[in-house]
DNA sequence: TGTCTTATCAACATGATGTTGATAATCTAA
DNA sequence: TTAGATTATCAACATCATGTTGATAAGACA
């Protein structure tokens, strides 16, 4: 219901408007692009980017959100219910590798929103999306808040900055290891830390 | 020698416009903020705006760094030499207190800086600031790669991405727990994980 | 004190913004 | 395929922010 036909003209204007964007900011950076520069770019008039956004930061905002959305829902259509989001030493979380594989796919996109300095939302985006895998997984692992070393919001953001912080280091060097690689690497440090012989655990 | 005298006006000018550029910001987001406003908060000519910065980024920009120098001299001097930048269960590391408390101190300033959406520059900074500490302490820890479970690179990203994302979360939060409490909980999540029986050793 | 530096102020050209109304193109459904 | 509805185009507009200039005032410093 809440769906209705779309004109296949504004998906098509919208679609010219987001790539424009994503172009525009590599090549010289959010902030110096003018609405003037966007329809030029995606051969339209000025006035028709005002028929589908109130300003710059609105097609920013409503790209992401769908760019992300879109990311969501291929994760939880694909793996709905069937795979159990744990932790284990050297083996892979599928979702993770899918989520590394999606990013893979628009790695231009992600490149650019991700990386640029001085991207407004999509970050923080990106960051609720982690946090909601993370979570989800904590909670699996651990219901039980006194069982945790440190508060449960603390740990969360902990780990989905981190998370967050890794797969922005992988696209800035541009993706020098597959999904799978990455994804594994992310087990391995959480669970055992960054040391092979583990020095830090050496409880008094 | 490249330290000469500067007029106190100039300095008085600066601190005006930096003010007024971090209470705008909090009111009403950085994209929104013209020149003319700031000028008109810092109770200036927007004319004098311009005799000291090319535009409202390159007053961003400046601002952020003279604080970030700030902070890691402030780290510098108090710590010179004198303290192993060693990771041990539950003995939070005196500077990563000392990080806390500066923070704490220019709290309002941080919060604004590191916690608004679409905040160029400041958390990148921030980031090079953190990793700094961080490989340096990976460094005394374990100087050879191979002993490392993850690529080094890797590693560093994963932990001050973790630990920015920390910070965040506390100014967010609005520092609900002491400096020491926060370096200490970090020492934890990083040696030990998040689960107190952690259930993450398991090898196979 | 006088000199040098900086701030002030008004004014200007330029360019971006957001809006409007008339017109053309394109889609959808009968 | 055609008619009616939707959307895009285009030119024009007032408004606002920008960056700069030149003349003048105020403040720092020796």
């Amino acid at each position: 219901m809440s769906k209705k036909k779309i004109d296949p003209r504004v998906l098509r204007t919208r679609q010219l408007l987001r790539d424009a964007l994503v172009e525009l900011i590599r090549e010289q950076g959010y902030e110096k692009i003018t609405v003037q520069d966007i329809t030029s770019r995606a051969t339209l008039n000025r006035a028709t980017f005002y028929l589908h956004y109130q300003d710059k930061l609105d097609l920013l905002t409503q790209s992401t959100d769908e760019i992300l959305n879109e990311l969501v829902e291929g994760i939880h259509s694909s793996f709905d219910g069937k795979v159990e989001l744990d932790f284990q030493m050297n083996t892979p979380n599928e979702k993770f590798i899918f989520l590394f594989e999606q990013i893979l796919l628009n790695a231009k996109l992600y490149k650019v929103f991700l990386t640029e300095k001085n991207m407004p939302h999509f970050t923080s985006r990106m960051m609720e999306v982690l946090t909601g895998f993370i979570s989800e997984g904590m909670m699996a692992m651990e219901p039980d808040d006194h069982k945790l070393t440190v508060p449960r919001e603390f740990a969360e953001r902990y780990f989905s900055a981190a998370y967050l912080g890794v797969i922005v280091w992988w696209l800035e060097n541009d993706m020098p290891y597959t999904p799978k690689f990455m994804a594994t690497q992310l087990m391995r440090i959480t669970v055992q830390g960054p040391y092979a012989e583990n020095p830090f655990i050496k409880l008094k």
